[in-house]
DNA sequence: CTGAAAGCGCTTACAG
DNA sequence: CTGAAAGCGCTTACAG
């Protein structure tokens, strides 16, 4: 690999001069400046990532953790960590991938082996240990979620609570009185997964405060699970004319194949939203209205946070990104 | 961070004998040893990754260039990134991920900045830019899959066409004659994607060797796509007893319900193998036979074979791995 | 068994 | 507008 030295002998002048070219930070004669370019794009030259790294400036990577929870939805993780990936890109920075046990213990190792400049933290529960270690190691981090003890951290997420309030206002406006919730694995509730009980308490206190009849069940992904749960949301809410689905694709199209199957039409028998899907729904038979969870939002934020830390402005704080609410045709008004 | 000097402080010996010592590079005394050790757990000390760059010998840090093609199943992906992460850090190894328009400019960029020392490429395709790529640059890299043109490369992947030959082959021993294939996305088999096509014209091969029918339909991933395809292949096999399904997860469990609904039983009606799934099949109803694609293997012996070039042990070959077939109850011999 | 020193490829005061 | 030099934190011949 060319090195500066050999830029430097190439258009004849010395590395320093070399050095500042490259990275603007003093005025170089026009002419000098055309021969270290013209040296540079010769010998394909680019500054040795080691060396730069040594110098104590920056390292240019960021460390994204990202375990992978059972539960867990593996295209929605994948386009957070691709989402990541790209948004770091536009800060010339390149994404260390650390995962399962690692995605812990790893943090520490890249940190005081200053391998890393910054970190992103993927997919939080509620009593996560990764938030500990982040706070204590006081390297700059950012948190895609929202943990129960916030303190000290910067937080970046969907706006949850109000995605479910948004999804019983509308119903509640178009007269739905009935109001199903089929939530995620009942394995994500239960280990202190973050957001899906953030959805659904918002949900059944906005329904409580509306005068809406709610019910809520979870489902693994298993076409006997949701049906299962299909029905236990059915047999508690017998006058449901409305059903909010805070679930993975897979369970979606499952249910959409349930009501063919049963001859319930939507939206004339029953009115759907998807909440907070990574993908779109448009291709679902129906499409279904949906708040969208933007994972490129969310990362593209997650990375300009981190980068503003590492400008030296720390200023901890969860920021909530505000749903919004497309509709395809899903919902409709009641007719009694 | 504490550095090697601190610890040489806090230990009383030379940043040379800290150094022996860590890397056993040279005996060292009992004592010296004892108390180096102590110092470097009471600092926490961990080696700067720049400076350990610097010195020329390893980064260890292997990028992994995993464009996310259309077509391309996430979850089946994901794994494949994760298993390659998780397969490095047995060797002490980091990686770095390539994704989007990066998994191919990316590998100039982190070689010549000597940010990686290997590298390893996901989801190939026939006529890939970054096969040759890799070539030119002359670094140590794997290739998970199989271009059109091996020549130079190390490649690992399942034996596709041996899996699409065990697929018939257990078939026609239990008197089938009429065997359909699902595929994949029609955009797979165009685009130049490679194992696809392998397994389609090996399993159309077999089935002409050992005197089978056969046919082939490729499906979208929506259900009725899936129907449709479905459908095309009844219609081109009006006796068919078999199915063969090397397509994604989702499209197995629309299948499965088709034949639900059609009460189409298996296996009395309809003997069925899963072909090269990377996700278990013991949860679909019913389960299916299978010949699993093994991420976690291709991937670890994708990072062997890398750390083999890292070593100087320089041997392109393409290295396929030996399906295995397992029964779950879902074929079963014709009775007439 | 241990230490002093060179050098990896950069960046950035310091000098002119 | 440009250059000579120090130094980042290691590893590894070279010496003893």
């Amino acid at each position: 690999m060319a090195t500066i030295h050999d830029v430097a002998r190439v258009a004849g002048v010395s590395i320093s001069t070399v050095s500042y070219a490259l990275s603007g930070k003093r005025s170089i004669a026009d002419s000098t400046r055309q021969r270290i370019d013209d040296a540079v794009q010769q010998l394909g030259y680019l500054p040795n990532a080691g060396a730069r790294m040594l110098k104590g400036t920056r390292t240019n990577i960021l460390a994204v953790s990202a375990p992978l929870h059972a539960g867990t939805y593996a295209p929605a993780h994948m386009t957070f960590v691709l989402s990541v990936a790209t948004a770091a890109r536009e800060y010339d920075y390149d994404v260390l991938l650390l995962t399962q046990d690692e995605a812990t213990s790893g943090i520490s190792r890249v940190a005081q082996s200053s391998l890393v400049d910054g970190i992103i933290l993927l997919d939080v529960s509620n009593e996560d240990p990764r938030t500990d270690l982040v706070r204590r190691l006081g390297l700059p981090a950012t948190v895609v979620g929202v943990p129960a003890e916030t303190d000290g951290l910067t937080c970046v997420d969907l706006d949850f609570e109000r995605a479910a309030e948004m999804c019983v206002e509308r119903l509640v406006d178009l007269g739905h009185t009935d109001i199903g919730l089929l939530g995620q694995a009942p394995l994500v509730y239960k280990r202190g997964s973050n957001f899906p009980p953030r959805f659904r308490s918002a949900f059944a206190q906005m329904g409580a405060r509306l005068g809406a009849h709610t019910t809520f069940a979870p489902t693994d992904e298993d076409s006997a699970s949701v049906v299962a749960a299909f029905d236990r949301i059915s047999a508690a809410l017998p006058e449901m004319t409305a059903l909010v689905m805070h679930c993975n694709e897979p369970v979606q199209s499952m249910v959409l194949e349930i009501l063919r199957q049963r001859g319930i039409r939507v939206p004339e028998d029953l009115s759907i939203i998807s909440a907070c899907s990574t993908f779109d729904t448009d291709h679902l038979n129906p499409p279904l209205d949906v708040i969208p969870l933007p994972a490129d939002k969310s990362c593209t934020r997650a990375i300009a946070l981190t980068m503003e830390q590492l400008a030296g402005n720390v200023d901890p704080h969860v920021e909530l990104i505000e749903p919004t609410y497309v509709e395809l045709g899903s919902t409709s008004s009641v007719t009694h």
